[in-house]
RNA sequence: GCCCCCUUCGUCUAGUGGCCCAGGACGCUGGAUUCUCAGUCCAGAAACAGGGGUUCGACUCCCCUAGGGGGUACCA
């Protein structure tokens, strides 16, 4: 009867990470695979970390993914509140318990102290640094001391015991007794430590399995003595692995920074990115999860259903892995021919609503499109890989005639090249374009193709200086396509001010 | 420094002692298709980190070395 479990609790420090997505990913799989809830926290207790709006924007990515949470901000449950910040008289009961039980004590020392306890490890080869005063300050002391202005934190006496994590991934690791110092567990800014926050909010919301990354695997210990202290339970813990950038650095916002600053594109980090990027949420779920997780055999693309059954955290690997962007690429490409007409249309829109706020100049225009012409422009575009080359390849479609701008390597090689060829083209092709009885891609194909016979030429050589013609660029979709769905007027008007660039 | 985790093609991975002179996918190379870009199709090259054991037999088990990663905060 005792369901499981799971949650997500990040801090409010920016848009949401990809490595965190995976994390999330994972818990929601483990929830849905074994009908169990999947709990949303807000870890805010550092208010000097706290990034505006950042709730809302991880809140957006998380729905973004699909990764719909059963408790938390904006649905509620009966565990909540879901903001740490909003559960400090919580916190100061359960420090208050650990106090009286001779559990946790108060502790003076200054960041001198501090610094030279650390020195002093490290020279003789110890892990743990902090060294526990003998005798203990009392409860008084602390709380005189606290009163008169002083710097006090709380401490938990951690037991002189070797704790061994069971994980479900990692096998049982174990830490020797002192390995884990007498860690503080309430700043003394009076919040508590996200240590201490964790394992109390995992209790009151009984959460029963823990899937975080590995970074979190020294700090178990350090919860399972807490859990122990206070006389909680212990969840089931796994920590995954970690992802990295192919040459092995950190996947982190500064990359953005540092490709800016080298001129280079900023590549994609947090899931905002790859929205805003135009890959869709199936092709981005579906490559975080292979990292780290396989089926077990040779199939590669689940939608969530699909990997919900599939998924078992018995299947998860313990090596380190590198994002590839390359292979998410293809990834999203295939996914953009799996999904439903429908669903790709509505991806499509959320790409360009997405980018109206980015300042793109095109996006707002194409938003502006009925879905009838937005799902012909799909259609023609078939083959693209992320959204945003549909916009680089139709775009210009959408553009008004006059700010076409042709490019001067593409109006040379292609129309102006041997003579004029393209140019003589274009003039040739102008009144038979006007008078062709019905304005649609077959009809078109048809009568370039009669041209081309006519002149014993490849297609190449009509369809190219029309391509330049209306789009300024040697790059578009199907030639037939492209003029049909401009519109003979606009066609005609982008040949006519091309042939003015002779 | 100390503690902990990890190690199969360039990358993500399959492989739980013989089915593996190691399979799939991305990428790469070559070819085909085409009016551009993209896509699609076919073919190919490409890996068990090194050294010791254990065993009739190791990618698979043990040990050591090397390499990579995480932690070592009044951040989470």
């Amino acid at each position: 009867m005792n369901s499981m479990r799971v949650r997500f609790a990040p801090s409010p420090t920016g848009y949401l990470h990809i490595g965190s997505a995976r994390t999330v990913l994972f818990n929601w799989l483990l929830a849905r695979k074994h009908g169990g809830r999947f709990i949303l926290r807000i870890e805010d207790t550092d208010r000097s970390r706290h990034v505006e709006d950042s709730v809302q924007k991880i809140l957006d990515d998380l729905r973004w993914l699909g990764m719909q949470w059963d408790e938390g901000p904006e649905v509620g449950g009966n565990c909540g509140p879901y903001f740490q910040s909003q559960r400090l008289d919580i916190y100061n009961r359960y420090v208050d318990q650990l106090l009286h039980s001779g559990h946790a004590y108060y502790a003076f020392e200054t960041p001198e102290e501090l610094e030279a306890m650390r020195a002093r490890a490290k020279a003789e080869g110890r892990t743990a640094a902090y060294i526990r005063p003998d005798p203990l300050p009392t409860i008084e002391q602390g709380q005189a001391a606290r009163a008169a202005g002083m710097a006090v934190v709380v401490r938990l006496a951690t037991p002189a015991l070797d704790i061994t994590v069971e994980d479900d991934i990692l096998g049982a690791v174990t830490l020797a007794a002192g390995q884990v110092e007498d860690f503080v567990i309430q700043k003394s800014d009076g919040w508590p430590t996200y240590h201490f926050a964790c394992v109390v909010d995992d209790e009151l919301m009984n959460i029963t399995h823990v899937l975080r990354g590995q970074e979190h695997l020294m700090n178990t210990p350090k919860h399972m003595a807490l859990q122990r202290a206070l006389g909680f339970s212990t969840p089931r813990y796994a920590h995954l692995p970690v992802i990295f950038n192919m040459d092995g650095s950190k996947m982190s916002k500064r990359d953005k920074e540092k490709a800016l600053k080298k001129g280079e594109p900023p590549p994609e980090i947090d899931v905002h990115d790859f929205r805003v990027a135009g890959y869709l949420p199936e092709a981005v779920l579906n490559f975080i999860a292979l990292l780290g997780w396989s089926p077990g055999d040779d199939r590669e693309f689940f939608d969530l259903g699909e990997m919900t059954q599939a998924f078992s955290i018995g299947r998860v690997g313990k090596t380190n892995a590198k994002f590839d962007r390359e292979k998410l690429l293809s990834f999203n490409t295939t996914w953009a021919t799996r999904v439903a007409s429908d669903r790709l249309l509505a991806a499509f829109k959320d790409y360009l609503a997405v980018n109206v706020a980015n300042q793109s100049t095109i996006a707002p225009i194409m938003l502006a499109q009925p879905d009838s012409i937005l799902r012909e422009v799909l259609r023609i575009c078939a083959g693209f890989r992320t959204l945003a080359d549909i916009v680089t390849k139709a775009g210009f479609i959408f553009l008004p005639d006059e700010s076409i701008e042709y490019a001067p390597e593409a109006v040379k090689k292609v129309l102006a090249k041997n003579d004029n060829a393209g140019f003589k083209m274009l003039e040739d092709l102008l009144p038979k374009l006007e008078a062709l009885p019905e304005w649609s891609a077959a009809p078109i194909d048809a009568l370039l193709a009669t041209v081309c016979e006519e002149k014993q030429l490849r297609m190449g050589a009509v369809a190219q200086p029309l391509r330049v013609a209306v789009s300024g660029t040697t790059i578009s979709p199907a030639i037939g396509e492209t003029l049909a769905l401009l519109g003979r007027e606009p066609s005609v008007i982008r040949i006519r001010q091309s042939l003015r660039l002779r």
